[in-house]
DNA sequence: ACTTGGCACTCAGGAACACCGAGTGCTAGA
DNA sequence: TCTAGCACTCGGTGTTCCTGAGTGCCAAGT
């Protein structure tokens, strides 16, 4: 059905529509990718093509223009990842090492995604339930107040206010400080609901209703805000591409922390590193986009995604070139911290 | 030369071409504003008026728009500050109010901001040279390397991993800890410069190098970052306006830190906390859009500014209600904090 | 001295129309 | 199975014309 000249047709259809934005005829399309045959040889399999569905013109006596499912095959069959060079990686590789703390890794690589591809990145800050406390910390405000501040391994930092069920002097929430870090210290951020349930228990009378308020707000800051936190940048890549789903829209989605969630998708649990692309209408939201994702993370401790966001016209090899290699940085970077 | 009647013109062109984006005519204003003059009396007003530069016709025989300095005397002089309707305060007052810390203040500011103005909103997160040290936590990492986190009254939180100079052991830590906070406790960010050139001399000698480093740090982590920090959010509500500069520029502008300082402005030292509004061309980057902004923070202790950015043809009275209000209560909240 | 009605003038935007050319589908021949 | 030729389609462009909103100016009215 699909021999490997019509293969190579799509290919060429692909990359030419990708590079010029127009719908691509079949003269054009002959001479300047060298297949050896002629216009109406390509025409014969254009016409096979969209008989298939890959590719379709916006109106008759038009070019021919990929469909979601021209670029599905194209991405899965018909490309490969395009390796960045030299100066990518070291351009790469100096920017992200002047990162200072978690904060500034994220914001650097969001950035540095955006300018790599001039399109829309995206970055889900690391996942608090696959980190491990390193400390916590209690700082009284007044008696009736201190501020947790929880730091995990990989260098992020929460602080959450909390009112107490009663005065307690400093002394006692050095104490409470001890206890605590005794308890947490090392564990997995998943294993603290246990923790939370079993401590109390094993704690004099008088502390427990203290103890209980403070783990109840731990417990929350690290469970419900887990992993909400998404940033994007390079908006202003948006400006010049067209979406068929219109700009508000995009503009809309990216700061709908939600929406962005489920955009980046969710990693298939055996293969969390593994690139995922999402094309046009194979979005939950967006039809007119194109997202192209992968986890990132030391080893099998995959933390969270990140990606880059644009329109289904998009340089694919490259893009997914440059957010592999980036999330290969950045995922040692972490490992180092 | 501008006797009311023609302010009354100016005001009224301004009003209409805001709510319609479409050049004014004599007609239309003369019975849309009951004037109480014929369309012929009107289109002479205009001509003084376009005289004297406060409008002018996109092409002839179009109606009239307003210019910058059209805008301007319609700010200064021709209109009142609209305050907000009941339910919005209440909504800013409960959403507000929900905030966990620091960041979330910030984050939900920004957003109910743009939400209320339908504009894109700019916050700059609170100054750390106006707040003080509430607390200073080192917590070893290993031997070689502690983290620094700095707690300040605002309840933010800033950390920095520290590479020391020599092995120190936790003992050793605790004891440093204990001694930064004596000093530093509850001043003045400004004043850390000054006790950190005082501060090794009364030391220890075998301490000195490793307080040197982490008091560097520390002065590092304050000073420099002190104000960079600016984020935006409703990016969204620019869709559908058109910009003279072209939409593409000012999401550039948006996404650079310097460009979105610059452009929120400096506080004139005497009233930190007035509205703030520069037209068109009055802004250093940006010539085609306006902005209003303005100080917050409790009473005289002006932490930082936030404001709203749009086209110059913004429903300026309304923007500036949304502005000032949201200042207001975001300073409250803060001083409660 | 200002206001008003009348009138000629201007010009952007839209509709109607023709034309061009890139691109197609089809068919007959190599 | 590929290729050349040919008739056909139709989006885009350029031209022309028309309309109507809006202006500027002047002369008459208050």
């Amino acid at each position: 059905m699909l021999d490997d000249r019509k293969l190579a047709v799509l290919r060429a259809i692909v990359e030419d529509y990708v590079s010029t934005n127009e719908p691509v005829g079949s003269k054009a399309l002959a001479e300047r990718h060298n297949l050896k045959v002629s216009p109406a040889t390509v025409r014969n399999d254009m016409a096979a093509l969209e008989e298939e569905g890959y590719i379709t013109q916006p109106h008759t006596s038009a070019g021919r223009v990929p469909t979601d499912k021209g670029y599905r095959l194209f991405v899965d069959r018909l490309s490969q990842v395009k390796p960045l060079s030299g100066a990518e990686r070291r351009a790469i590789e100096t920017f992200l090492a002047g990162a200072v703390d978690l904060d500034d890794v994220v914001t650097r690589t969001v950035r540095l995604l955006a300018q790599l591809t001039r399109q829309v990145a995206v970055v889900q800050y690391p996942t608090l339930t696959r980190s491990t406390v390193r400390h916590v910390e209690l700082v009284p405000l007044n008696d009736r107040r201190v501020m947790l501040v929880l730091i995990t391994n990989t260098g992020r930092v929460e602080q959450r206010v909390i009112e107490l069920p009663e005065a307690v002097e400093d002394d006692r929430i050095a104490h409470l400080r001890a206890v605590l870090n005794a308890c947490l210290d090392g564990c997995g951020l998943s294993n603290v609901p246990e923790l939370v349930a079993d401590l109390p228990g094993r704690l004099p009378h008088e502390d427990r209703p203290v103890v209980a308020t403070i783990l109840s707000v731990l417990l929350e800051t690290l469970v419900e805000r887990h992993d909400e936190k998404i940033v994007f940048a390079g908006a202003a890549n948006l400006a010049g591409a067209d979406f068929a789903t219109g700009l508000r829209d995009v503009l809309e989605a990216l700061e709908e922390q939600v929406v962005l969630m489920r955009l980046l998708g969710e990693t298939s649990a055996d293969t969390p590193s593994a690139l995922t692309v999402r094309i046009g209408s194979e979005n939950p939201y967006l039809r007119g986009t194109s997202i192209v994702a992968t986890g990132y993370g030391s080893g099998d401790n995959q933390l969270a995604r990140l990606g880059v966001l644009g329109p289904t016209r998009m340089d694919y090899p490259v893009t997914m070139g440059a957010v592999r290699a980036v999330a290969r940085y950045v995922s040692q970077i972490l490992a180092a911290s």
